[in-house]
DNA sequence: TGTACATCAGTGAACGCGCGTTCACTGATGTAC
DNA sequence: TGTACATCAGTGAACGCGCGTTCACTGATGTAC
């Protein structure tokens, strides 16, 4: 038949990407093995180093897909709250909203952040990787940032808040909450707190 | 001479555990190997072995003992702040500002938080190091929550926030705030969170 | 004050297992002429 | 349509190193009588 896939090619190197990030978001990169990880997907540890030069190329691999997928993400969810609301306040307050109700929806709560997972495991990637990571945390915070300066020309602000600090809060808050949530075992304590975020902005901009 | 150290006695073990926890923010528990752990101490394996029955037993003792500390940093900073001011909102308040000068004053930014180490690597720790984990973050939460309590029967809160969900943004803030200064290296990240904080809570009891 | 024993704080050598990596090879599919 | 060669997606066996752990021992200090 035409048109079918290349023979078996499920993409093999996907699956080894899919699996990684799970073990490493549960057990951490160093003890995630090899071994371990071919078992899971079925083939031989050859196979996996014909996808992959070596391990160090697989950390990166993965948090590229990582904050590849993330901005995706935030690009949808931003865009259609946009559509919502002209607005740029009330945009930003509704994409909050549907952030907050995405991540009550997961059955599991948030499954980990990558970048927050390398941070407190830093030495052992190659300075190109840390960067990656460095550069991922600052995209967020121009992102948001831009935003603000939007809000701010129709609202102008009713408390002086730094507004990088306030961008910064966003990341802060996600990775926080994604810790404190999988820590005391409760996968609402994100979308709280990206609510309680989304009161703070409400009164910066509006007051009370 | 009388009143001496018990000979050499200069608490090898009390070496081993502040090396390690180093080790272990800045690479994760698994990649912290016990022959660097005794190379930086001076000690031999067996030696290492004489303390800690193995590697879980030092990874309890590691986290018991950053747990223990951080409380008594806490208690110790809220109680220089209520001394000076007998209100528990401008308390707190002032604990908060001391909180963020503390952390502005560290030379390299805060060291990092054993507990959202702990948090990327629970599949290595038995169950009893998970739930000491677990403990310390409700401990935190009972603790923010009280205080809240007592700030608001003087303050009735002009927004209608959850307390609990206040009281563990502040581990949020803190967590979060760890990770992002430590991946940007800009160790104002964190103190600049916590004054965010301090202008939320005080818009919540004293109004704008 | 002297002797016997116990405890503390380690040493040194050996163990076996699991890890990441290499290398020569292979069988199925794709492409050129 | 047939043949030659190239590429893709792996296999299988072997490697050496580093890891956590064990075990028998030791030399200095503390305690009982």
């Amino acid at each position: 038949m035409a048109g079918m896939l290349p023979k078996r090619n499920v993409d093999t190197r996907e699956q080894l990407l899919v699996i990684a990030e799970q073990l490493v978001l549960d057990k951490g990169f160093a003890a995630t093995s090899i071994d371990e990880l071919i078992a899971a997907v079925g083939i031989t540890k050859s196979g996996f180093f014909y996808h992959f030069k070596g391990k160090e190329e697989l950390a990166k691999a993965l948090l590229q897909r990582y904050i590849d997928r993330e901005e995706e993400m935030l690009n949808d969810l931003f865009r259609r709250a946009r559509e919502l609301h002209e607005d740029p306040l009330h945009g930003f307050l509704v994409g909050l909203k549907m952030f907050a109700e995405m991540m009550s929806d997961l059955p599991d709560g948030h499954p980990g952040c990558l970048v927050a997972s390398y941070c407190y495991q830093e030495n052992l990637f190659r300075k190109d990787v840390v960067a990656l990571n460095r550069e991922a945390v600052l995209a967020w915070r121009r992102r948001f940032r831009e935003i603000f300066d939007q809000i701010a020309e129709r609202y102008p602000p009713r408390l002086d808040v730094d507004f990088d600090a306030l961008a910064d809060m966003v990341s802060v808050l996600v990775d926080g909450g994604i810790i404190i949530s999988k820590v005391v075992r409760d996968k609402n304590v994100l979308p709280q707190q990206v609510m309680l975020f989304r009161e703070y902005i409400r009164v910066i901009f509006l007051g009370m």
